[in-house]
DNA sequence: GATGAATGAGTCTTCATTCAT
DNA sequence: AATGAATGAAGACTCATTCAT
């Protein structure tokens, strides 16, 4: 693994562990083995770090977002699939999941990348999909905004309660929480 | 208003603002107009500060949730009485309420804080409700804890994206909301 | 004496003692017996500390350099009234004069103070006593800024050389010094 | 050119641009197009490269300062020789003129360089040629230390305005300076 | 209680120097 | 000989905390 991997994976653990607040560059080069002046040929500052995890961490979400989504499926279908991809991201990238979730509204992250393609380019799909739901009379009319914000949400939740292990998330659960999120915007 | 109130509401004001990780000791007296020395008259430190901001959150949020709330009155009622007193909250106290959101996992808090008698107790009114509900067959069954979170979940995520402006809340979407949370969560 | 003033005397001394480019904050709070942080509570920076230092430096030649100035007295006297005072100011504060001579030029000092009025006004007296001069026909017809940087280029070298003790400055020097330079711009 | 004249050129245009105390090694190579460690196979740090300078630059300016001078000549031609040899070393070399100039008080320059033979070489003649004129009673009678101080500051004085534009310095102009020097001595 | 000058531990950052390639 | 990634000692600077007033 390159020096560059090794800053930002440190990085990326500690701010999970103790929050962006606590981690300083001597945490990160202690967890990351390299010497203190090594972060500086590779990020500015550690804003730069922050920023380099973010767009990593999106990209990775986005891969994950779209994963075995077939547009020829059924609504439903492609509802769950969606659904089922973001909350597996979510379970098997906790690190990744809550350091998106924390700084997506942080000044922290430069404006340019918090509107990334990538995650864009998901988000387009499910927004589309509320519309195309809504125009079949199948899910109740409101705005598709707060529809995705809506089914957005209850994974979120649902994943936090999750990670303070409230509750397992099993097969069983995991569909009962799709057929939620489904349920929520019917009509 | 006191200065150790004076100083809360700075804190809590800066946090707002910047993010816990930005605020200083130095801009806290300087935003309170109170003398470097004198917060630790009232505080040891800045996560006592925090603490207090924390318990004192929890309280206006407890006030809040329970109001008008008549046990008496039927399951629906009760729900959407709870739901909808979580909205207003979050409505009208921004700053109270994304400050918990934040800090509800952060080791920032202590635990015994963050376990408050106060806060669980409208917990527990949710949660029996919730209970009631499904053995009067209404709600389906499921872990109560992930049914909580899911009705929770709903109402968080909706104010967040109210906090960034991408839809209004007015009376329709409210009852939208309340609906669809009613939904969600039905056999 | 103030800790500003310990600060500052501390920074005269280094940079005298070794240079501009040897002086570290570390050593000025040793040398000045202050805590590190002490300095920050006077000055922005190092910059700042200099560009004080540069306009005490520049206020303390100030008076020197118009010390007995009689505006009445012959030419010749007030010739060698400003001469001497430049000299006995370079042998008086040799600190202050080599810190002025280093730093007139250096881009570390805001232009603002390095076209300071007090020390302009003591050139403008001897501008204009050269313009005198060269109307009464005694000093030879030379641009006015080529002379006045002769008379003065004088001292400062006839200084340099003193400090590195290469001769004497006792009386009888001195007198020869400003017969020197009066004859330098004579016809 | 060889990389150790790039190095020593690149370090003497930022000496000269920036100030030796601004002057990094990362600074260096970047202007010179050397690799960081390419530095070590010519120079010990950064102090041997200014010592190095300083003895290329004071080599320099010995081969100007004794150039066209005739040990026959009367002693005004030879006189005016000196002072125009330096004058338009000043002139035509003025980084290396002010490098000198900082540099020869400066703790950086080692003792022995500063008291270079070929230097002195020029230095003894000077020197020589003051005694000479005052044993004919042309010079007033002073410390030959001292007058030689007195017409190598007027020149050093002159180029300094004139660096910073001050004034032109054309044929009249040199011819009036050397001349000035000649009688600032003069009985 | 209230203050803010003084403090120094700790942070970010720079930079001369090394060393494997 | 030439390179430049890696280093860590040392620099500038911040900030929570103390304490005399």
């Amino acid at each position: 693994m390159s020096k560059r991997q090794d800053i930002m994976a440190a990085t990326l653990d500690l701010i999970h562990e103790e929050g962006l607040q606590a981690v300083t560059f001597s945490k990160i080069f202690k967890r990351a083995n390299v010497g203190s002046g090594t972060i500086y040929n590779y990020f500015e500052n550690k804003e730069e770090i922050v920023n380099a995890l973010y767009r990593e961490a999106r990209l990775l979400m986005g891969e994950y977002l779209l994963k075995d989504y077939n547009p020829e499926a059924s609504l439903y279908e492609r509802f769950k699939c969606l659904q089922l991809n973001r909350l597996q991201f979510g379970i098997q990238c906790p690190k990744e999941y809550l350091f998106i979730d924390a700084f997506s509204f942080s000044p922290y992250i430069s404006p340019e990348l918090r509107s990334m393609d990538d995650a864009h380019q998901s988000r387009e799909v499910v927004i589309s999909l509320i519309v195309e739901g809504q125009k079949q009379g199948i899910f109740r009319e409101m705005d598709s905004h707060l529809c995705h914000q809506l089914i957005h949400g209850i994974i979120s939740s649902i994943l936090k309660g999750y990670y303070v292990q409230k509750y397992p998330l099993n097969e069983l659960q995991m569909q009962q929480i799709l057929e939620a999120s489904w349920k929520t915007i019917l009509v």
